[in-house]
RNA sequence: GGGCCGUUAGCUCAGUUGGCAGAGCAGGGGACUUUUAAUCCCAAGGUCGCAGGUUCGAGACCUGCACGGCCCA
């Protein structure tokens, strides 16, 4: 082969002369310099479109193959395929309803757009106005008399069939992952169509939804190590919301009688595929009700959302069959790992023979914990990664439940349940402490929690004290793990496949 | 924090016993007026995560580090 019939040489149809051996992006800033150069501008301010590609698809549902219907639309969206045939070309736009194909022919367009359309890359976004028709093979199209560039782009596409799968640039560079994986963009329509449900369903009950600080200058409402900032002015250091909890009840002291907080919430801990630093959760809490209540509550919510969202209550989570159907199983923790330790685990063990128990099932343990901590951890090695559940496992330890209820004759218990699904609290509930003593009591165990070196422990919290001092009505609470519930109703191995930017570290 | 796995072209992936770095897609040139991962021809494209070490010779073997994933704590 000569020189003169090799690959790189000026094409004598286009006059265009070939690029050089660069890479993608500089070849496309060189295009977009070509068209600025020619008066064109590669970053337009408006389109105009009168539909969107799910509403051709709705409309055009029963053009026959072949049809044309005289009828002009304006479209726009991302190129993201392209099938060049001659003087005809197939190009795929993509809006956030769905994708609709250009069926672009040079007699149509003029041998001029024609060629421009030729010299977008995929990933451009451009605006087409043309007739609607379907092809002989039966595919709804866009036949354009003009095609316009809306905004270039200058980066490259992952590849077309496989899509982009490299975990780690799938969550850094999540609008990457969102263009070439429409899946990922199903699953959080799901999660907003989950909130939006939520949201409704607690209107429908007459809760009012209120915002709360996230600013706090005492970490509390939750036993977890809290994210420490400083506010320069006060010179205080102040506490990132681990949970809105002691504010919300500080609600119901105020006379609202049920209130909820969608949170964002923040705890300095591990990550891991069910730990993110900052996650959601949905708390409420309603006056003149209990643990039941908060049941009650809890199953009606979630098996509203589910049917509302999916239109089904038997789901599959990794291949494991779920069944939400109400009503939901509710057993006891101690019920549930005795069962599971062929033995007796109770407060009617001594301290030794609990952590015996502990040694015998790998579960380690440290100084300073007592029985409830103990029987605590023996359920959650033993038995709640088993659970596939819905069940609500109820009458959790005192000594591990800070601001719940004492059950009525039994010291060491409260008033207080989990929700397990697929092994995994999904959401916590109780009979809330509305006894200012008891609670200052409860505050001091956590003081000395604290000062034994338990980073997780709460702060004593005065002004809640003085708040439940006033009187706090009977209430029950309530929190949902929002990012759980969101994984289990999309089927999400990982909270990061339910969270847009997950925490990652700096890039290498 | 520990264990295991991974990191090769823009993307998806091969790379044998240590012996010249490979493919598909994308991108470039060309052909093609109804394609659907279009097809066909041609050419191009690499800091093999980073830094050391072993070796005549390392993408591969060894050590450390970085980032990611899973499991454990």
């Amino acid at each position: 082969m000569t020189a003169d019939e090799s690959g790189n040489r000026p094409s004598e149809e286009t006059g265009t002369a070939p690029l050089p051996a660069e890479d993608q992006f500089a070849a496309r800033r060189s295009r977009l310099e070509t068209l600025r150069s020619a008066g064109v501008e590669p970053y337009r301010s408006r389109f105009d479109i009168t539909a969107r590609s799910s509403e051709l698809a709705t409309r055009y549902a029963d053009l026959e193959p072949g049809a044309e219907t005289g009828e002009t639309v304006s479209v726009a969206g991302r190129l993201v395929a392209r099938r060049d045939q001659g003087k005809i070309a197939f190009l795929v736009i993509r809006d956030a309803t769905g994708d609709v194909q250009l069926f672009c022919r040079a007699n149509v367009l003029g041998e001029e757009a024609f060629s421009q359309a030729r010299d977008l890359d995929l990933g451009d976004w451009v605006g087409v106005t043309g007739e609607v028709v379907r092809t002989r093979r039966g595919e709804l199209s866009v036949a354009p008399t003009s095609i316009e560039l809306l905004s270039k782009s200058l980066r490259p596409l992952p590849e077309k069939y496989h899509g982009l799968t490299d975990t780690e640039t799938r969550y850094r560079q999540r609008y990457v992952d969102l263009i070439a994986n429409p899946d990922v963009r199903r699953v959080f329509e799901t999660r907003f169509r989950i909130m939006s449900a939520l949201r409704r369903f607690m209107e429908g009950r007459d809760f009012l939804e209120v915002e709360t600080p996230m600013l706090h200058p005492i970490p509390g409402g939750a036993t977890a190590r809290p994210f420490v900032t400083h506010h320069n002015t006060l010179d205080m250091d102040l506490f990132l919301r681990i949970a809105p909890e002691l504010y919300l009840k500080r609600l119901l002291v105020g006379g609202f009688e049920r209130v909820y907080e969608v949170n964002r919430s923040f705890r300095n801990e591990g990550m891991s595929p069910r730990h993110n630093p900052e996650f959601t959760m949905l708390e409420a809490y309603q006056a003149y009700t209990d643990l039941d209540g908060m049941m009650e509550l809890t199953e009606a919510l979630i098996v509203s959302v589910a049917e509302e969202v999916l239109g089904t209550l038997r789901i599959e989570y990794q291949g494991t069959p779920v069944d939400l159907t109400p009503p939901w199983p509710r057993k006891t923790m101690i019920g549930l790992v005795s069962e599971a330790a062929g033995e007796d685990v109770s407060f009617a063990r001594s301290g030794p023979e609990l952590r015996a128990l502990c040694a015998a099932h790998g579960v380690p343990v440290e100084q300073g914990w007592g029985r409830g901590k103990l029987i605590t951890e023996l359920f959650e090695k033993l038995v709640e990664h088993e659970l596939v559940g819905p069940v609500f496992v109820t009458e959790y330890p005192l000594e591990t439940s800070p601001l719940a209820r004492r059950k009525p004759g039994e010291p060491d218990l409260t008033e207080r349940f989990e929700l397990i699904v697929t092994g995994r609290e999904i959401a916590n509930a109780f009979s809330e402490l509305i006894d200012p003593q008891d609670q200052r009591e409860r505050f001091l165990a956590q003081g000395e929690a604290k000062a034994g070196g338990d980073v997780e422990a709460m702060g004593f919290d005065e002004d809640y004290i003085r708040a439940m001092e006033y009187g706090m009505p009977p209430c029950g609470g309530l929190g949902i793990g929002i990012d759980r519930l969101v994984m289990l109703l999309t089927d999400s191995a990982s909270i990061r496949d339910v969270l847009l930017f997950p925490h990652m570290r700096p890039e290498a």
